[in-house]
DNA sequence: CTGAAAGCGCTTACAG
DNA sequence: CTGAAAGCGCTTACAG
């Protein structure tokens, strides 16, 4: 039996205790679901926790247990200088992102875990220290692409569990990510093979991201191996935003240049700029230049003319995100700088208007219902 | 000077201060940014921080500083029974609770608080249970609409603080919503006065959502005033989902019913399932039928034909409902519950296609790219 | 089955 | 400016 005395403040175990007449041991017990306790304890306990309005204090069992339940999920804030632009219409450039979390978040919670997000700006000169006190709320860190340099990445990990996604293969900690380099050669051929492009060109994404390095890649050496041309070079440098492909486009056609006949984008969102640049112009996608995407988006199938594209398995590369930091948590071993896995998850080549492929008969205006 | 030994584990803040010669207060106190070490001391802690790879725990801190800069976000999980339908397409219909947790998250961010978000499943029987554990680990809560009822939403506030969004006026706590009273009705007068339609319906959202039964009520009793007809109703009572939209119309169609000659919807996502459905048997969008929506999503513009709409400032719902939190965090008192306010923030209609009014002259396909 | 007590890793008056 | 010590609210061996 304990003798402090009742705070005046929010309720504590004690007070919990001090009502049911038992001993803190005792109210611990039930609030973790043991068995021992007897019915009639239990049923004192719990109705001194409901009559007290209870809420065990997370800091305190986490402190006291080792385990915080809680993962960080860190990623990229796109635009959101302090100021003014603070709510700039980023909703569509980070839906890649939410759905990745949405993965996390529900395998997460199947283990008792909740989800501590946090965006940060590469260019804050305190990021070493955000990531720091997010990493202590934390059991483990999942980081999203562009966050972090490999070597603020190894510093962090040898603290706390850290896993990247979509990083490079043989970066310092483990990584998921999705196929680029199979899909991107299936739609060079596509392409090349089905469509008889001759020309094309590959708009990238962030120079510096790793996806973006394997799908030029890939694309551009299928196009080659199939005897096709294929454009790249500093013309053709965008960085995975609608806003990056319109410009591009802009300035090539301002330039007096020929465009290609199909232009392979980094992802959905570029491609979505580049028809919109496109269509300015009074050009036909796919007549004049047929434009394909990567990622699949929700919105790829809305657009006119839908998307042709690549499926990531978004939401299972957040799911698998979570089970390799979860077993990395449970291990509670540093990890074996030797055995750092990079897990790939397939993908699928999606062929719908906008390479050139005939459309299919439902209503344009949407066409996955149910 | 401290003489426990060194841990063979994460270093502590009694490793870095027996390697700085230092106290553990001296610690803490450049961890926390003070300026009494002195300029020598603080940089042979600094070194010692950074040579041992030392994070500060976060559990330690929240106990002991009572304040655990960590918000709790609990949002609605829509479909996602466990198995099976796991990774259904649930992106679009969430769109909306990630472009507010956004906002939440870009203010939050301001004042050094992290956002810890979960998902809730309304049938699940553990549910008081996991929302204290969610509260458990916050410093306040931040409920979305549809994820308690308002005897759970009381009980809880009892010992967190807590805010919900979109909930009804005179609620138990804080809320935060967009004004649909205004917007609605000016939505009917522009369908009714501008373009003439005399006979119009109101397809619903869930029925006990408060937003719904104010644009409803709004709706119907500014088009009687005009003179029009609103037909309202079971057969009009969707979920806010696409494919109550889809079931709505072709229910009504397959009856042999007349449609009215305008349909206005809860929400983007059920006008996006009409229109879908209105096309599938051939209808015009607006010439047969009018369509609107309510929120401004993205896609509303993507839309052919582009979405007649009301604008909610999404994220500055979100953000309105951290700085509401935040000063009750501050505040620490438990709130007034004669002081329980409801924040309602401007909402604008926004005219575009299916409504029938003239679509404007830039290509169809993204309307706005900067 | 139950309780007393130590300990988790910090922060913060309180002295000096 | 700096340190010793108490305390935050839990969990968990260890006894009984």
């Amino acid at each position: 039996m304990d003798a402090r005395p009742t705070s005046g403040a929010t309720p504590t175990i004690y007070d919990v205790a001090r009502r049911a007449g038992v001993s803190i041991a005792s109210v611990s017990r039930v609030l973790n679901g043991r068995d021992n306790p007897r019915p009639a304890t239990r049923d004192r306990v719990l109705k001194a926790i409901s009559e007290l309005g209870f809420v065990p204090d997370g800091a305190a069992r986490a402190l006291s247990s080792r385990l915080k339940q809680v993962v960080g999920v860190v990623f990229r804030r796109v635009y959101g200088t302090d100021d003014g632009g603070m709510f700039e219409d980023e909703s569509e450039s980070l839906l890649f992102g939410d759905q990745i979390n949405r993965g996390i978040e529900i395998v997460a919670q199947r283990r008792g875990y909740d989800l501590l997000v946090s965006s940060v700006n590469i260019d804050e000169h305190t990021l070493p220290n955000r990531i720091m006190t997010i990493a202590g709320k934390c059991d483990g860190l999942i980081l999203h692409d562009q966050v972090l340099s490999p070597a603020g990445i190894a510093s962090i990990a040898r603290t706390v569990p850290v896993v990247t996604l979509a990083g490079a293969e043989g970066g310092p900690v483990a990584n998921v990510r999705g196929d680029s380099a199979t899909s991107m050669r299936e739609m060079a051929r596509h392409l090349v093979q089905d469509h008889g492009y001759r020309r094309l060109a590959y708009i990238a994404g962030h120079a510096d991201s790793p996806d973006n390095i394997v799908r030029g890649r890939s694309f551009a050496s299928e196009v080659h191996a199939l005897g096709g041309e294929c454009l790249t070079g500093p013309a053709w440098q965008g960085d995975y935003s609608a806003g990056s492909g319109v410009q591009i486009v802009r300035g090539l056609i301002a330039l007096g240049a020929t465009l290609p006949r199909a232009i392979a984008c980094a992802n959905d969102q570029t491609a979505l700029g580049v028809i919109y640049a496109l269509a300015e112009h009074g050009l036909d996608v796919p007549g004049d230049v047929a434009v394909t995407g990567f990622d699949d988006l929700p919105f790829a199938r809305h657009l006119r003319p839908q998307l042709t594209t690549v499926r990531q398995p978004i939401q299972e590369i957040g799911a698998k995100a979570f089970e390799v930091l979860h077993s990395m948590i449970s291990a509670d071993a540093p990890q074996d700088s030797d055995a750092v896995q990079d897990f790939v998850l397939p993908t699928r080549l999606i062929r719908r208007e906008s390479c050139g492929c005939p459309p299919d008969s439902r209503p344009a205006v949407w066409r996955q219902i149910s």
